[in-house]
DNA sequence: CGTGAAACATTAGCGGC
DNA sequence: GCCGCTAATGTTTCACG
């Protein structure tokens, strides 16, 4: 991973870019006090050093019908093989069987309602977020697909009554 | 909240911007085979509905120093005074005391840490989403912040070891 | 770091299906 | 109603001072 020093003036650019990812570069230029250019090469410095890593547009979960927000804790089968196979995928095997967890991520991968997956301490595995319309569609979510993978040993969800707050912005030190 | 109808080309419109939120108007035209002009009709509408909720850079947390990310189950303190105050406050009572609930709500917001926060179900009253430098800056918050604060009754962390899935795409119903 | 010029993008008005 | 054309205005981007 490309260490990359950041000064003030970075991390102001990735501040303003933080909360409005179509500024033009004039305007960000305009905001640190900079001329286009030099504010341009900055701009694109930090998205070649994969600081930026993406603009996206960020919708409103309500105004496209996904009323209800889940929180899915998931814990897998231990399968005493679970070490040899990663192993053997970490040595380069490609077609030995996967493992329960690669198996799992790959499936997660491909669940659209789960936008969020991430492997956590604590007694249990996986930590998701899922979005989906009510709770109909969860509990058809539940029973159709993540309770039928193989991995799954068992779940925990709580979902969002409210939300408080819900940045993209990471705080910068 | 006004109710909104989208078609086929909205829909893939929102994905497309969902997946690069600075494309061009020109280069999302071409992909929905419309001509500049309605697609910027079409996305304009969108934005006005609130259905875009904002376009944003993505950082990459590890590349900005924050190498840590936890998961934070907060319980808070039920006073018996708790509904009385919240009553008081929706009837438009600004200067009655704060409820613990409003009281944490608004903390939660001033914490730069704290990317995210939901009110859920089950025994936790809240979900908070942390982004720290190690795990010396999150006891510190933990120590000096969070447990300090008046409304907490306790918490429960876990931490993220592996990112499997994470995305600010919602799927398109 | 800043300037300037070419290439490109945005956006409003108007006519057509 | 929604689409597409045109044309004026604004923005991005890069070579060069």
């Amino acid at each position: 991973m490309t260490k990359i020093a950041l000064d003030k003036t970075d991390r102001k650019i990735l501040s303003i870019l933080q909360a409005d990812g179509r500024l033009s570069n004039q305007d960000v230029a305009e905001q640190v006090a900079l001329s286009p250019s030099p504010c341009l090469r900055r701009i694109k410095r930090l998205e070649e050093a994969g600081v930026i890593r993406q603009y996206v547009a960020l919708l409103d979960p309500d105004k496209i019908g996904l009323g209800l927000l889940a929180y899915v804790n998931v814990r897998l089968e231990k399968h005493s093989e679970a070490a040899a196979h990663s192993n053997a995928r970490a040595l380069g095997a490609a077609n030995a069987p996967p493992s329960p967890r690669a198996d799992f991520a790959d499936s997660v991968a491909q669940w659209p309602e789960v936008v969020a997956c991430y492997a956590m301490t604590g007694e249990m595995d996986y930590l998701l977020r899922v979005h989906v319309e009510d709770m109909d569609h969860f509990s058809r979510f539940m029973m159709a697909t993540l309770l039928r993978h193989p991995a799954v040993l068992d779940v925990k969800s709580s979902f969002a009554l409210q939300r408080i707050k819900d940045t993209t912005a990471l705080p910068l030190v």
